[in-house]
DNA sequence: AATGAATGAGAATTCATTCAT
DNA sequence: AATGAATGAATTCTCATTCAT
């Protein structure tokens, strides 16, 4: 059985399990999730919204009266933490591995770089963008504790190394679609491992 | 003695030592760099550019007839790598911190925050970023090489090292600006050196 | 008992028989006619038009995004063919001179100067003026065919005639305004009948 | 040996005999002649004018102070009544063919449609166009009586033919630029004979 | 005479937002 | 709740013209 990525969460629960379309609110949202991705906050027009979402002009008003709020909607209701499963014990490696590939980030792809992209300039989207990146890091320096008890001695240490692992994980995929450049989170969860044993 | 910022070369060179005023392109750039790096490139005016530059508006037309250009000359004109190599064998962390405190990307910080922000949205940005960040990579691979000669044998692991290091890097900044989260350089060298010896 | 010139049937129903305010995109078009008439296309700012037709600016870029669309506008709305078609056969000089004061162009004096001076620079006006002045010709030939029988031997001759009698009634009315002379039509039918028997 | 066209007389005086560049203010007033008669004069900025002519801008205003100058001087110094020799006596079609082969208008096509699309909103050009076709009816006028000395008799008649065949000739070339349609000189002068014999 | 930077009034267009229905 | 016409402030861009050198 193929896992559906988390972020899909939201996105199953946008269109009904009877395959109708989904509601006026719920496709303003959705079109401006893809248009805010793909040029930006700034740049994309309210009637470009509507006319992605196929709904009236008007109604995006109605729903969300300042276009700001649509920003904040989306961040709000489409951004948060995985609460599911935590750390195994056990193997080191394989718990980072896993960590990394699964950043308990709940976000789409597009959601993130909304996320980054406008935590530049909002200071509400910059706030959650603090929160998500201050809940990962205790996710993985906790993680790290848990998988690495022996290094417990020097906590500065752990800390950096949850922090630049958190780093890592949060931007390589921005990175990767900037640059092009892609980085092998097992590769990195492999370095942590080693410098910190 | 504190040493100046590498990227403040240029702007250095903006206004003569003679203390005279630079001239009008000048000054437009001056303007737009720090405008933009604050509220980004859609959200800045041409004509808000102008005033900061204490310029007329048409003056900007005449130096660079779309918007964008504005833009694009900031990228090509004020960011680029060091030339400047200094390769010094010896002790690793020494080294590593040493690359840590002078990433070679010549660039002020108003023109980091550009850079990653309107990359998204603007190919030209995107194109440069890509060529900074493979060519930074490529310095701390070299660099690792040259302190850590033992660990030669495995080379995709310290590919994998210096693209890490390169990306917290570059992202401690931004990363320290949107989440408030400080990542010592040092720490994250040491880090490196231990996971690599 | 005057009648009213054909081209005026749409003005007339432009405002109401009750007197009503004609709307918006009516007054639009209304004041786009009779500016571009009197200034031409490049000459008169949308501000202006919004000024004559009494809207606000922004009104007028609600109904034609593109200033052009403007002037593709009123050519195509507010240019024509009568189709009202009326063969009198029997004396040739008669008839001709019907067609001479009737040219079947539906177009009000305002818009054949727009037609006129706007082909020359605006390709989707020229495309109007060249199926406007095709069917013309094809009226005038088919009307001298039908008043002249006799003449049926020489098809260039009727062909050039008919030309000649289009591009006089066409052109007259441009001649006049912009030198003054005045050409009669009556004279003008009188020589083609002439010059056909 | 070919004869080159009338209106390349003033062509031929631009660039030297020597082959060498014309001087710069005839390379403005080609430059102009071009743009406004493909773009129109409103639609045709100095700075483009200047930039086809291969001056600076600045020169431009230079030779012309106003942009309104340019046109002006092309209007003076590029249209104009052929004065060289005029009606041959004799055979009636032979005469008028010629008249229609040589309409007395020294002027460029270019400068043609400039002459007719400007005139529509410039005074000035307006009066030269006056002028220029005044003289041409006149022309026409003289030029019909002496070939076809029976008509003498109506001469409104004459008038009103005189006036057909300068409106067509004038407009013939627009017309078929505008339309595509095409009138054959010859057939309108056979025309004329044969309504006034 | 020649030049290109400088100037600013004004053009088209954009777009969030309001509002009557 | 839903709609699209209406509004006007703001923005980018244009361009004739001036001016110092």
């Amino acid at each position: 059985m193929i896992k559906s990525p988390v972020w899909s969460l939201a996105a199953r629960r946008r269109s009904g399990a009877d395959g109708s379309e989904p509601d006026a609110r719920t496709r303003i949202l959705d079109a401006a999730e893809k248009l805010f991705a793909v040029s930006g906050y700034d740049a994309t027009a309210t009637a470009e919204i509507a006319k992605h979402a196929e709904v009236p002009k008007g109604l995006v008003f109605h729903y969300f009266p300042r276009k700001i709020d649509v920003l904040v909607t989306l961040v709000h209701e489409r951004t948060g933490i995985e609460v599911l499963d935590e750390g195994v014990p056990g193997d080191p490696a394989l718990t980072l591995a896993g960590l990394a590939r699964r950043v308990p980030l709940r976000a789409s792809p597009a959601m993130r770089r909304i996320l980054f992209r406008e935590a530049d300039t909002h200071g509400s989207v910059r706030d959650r963008l603090r929160n998500l990146n201050a809940e990962i890091i205790r996710r993985a320096s906790f993680a790290l504790e848990l998988a690495l008890p022996g290094s417990r001695g020097d906590a500065a240490r752990l800390e950096a190394a949850a922090a630049t692992f958190a780093a890592v994980l949060l931007y390589q995929e921005n990175l990767c679609l900037l640059t092009g450049h892609h980085i092998d989170p097992d590769m990195v969860a492999d370095l942590i491992v080693r410098a910190l044993t």
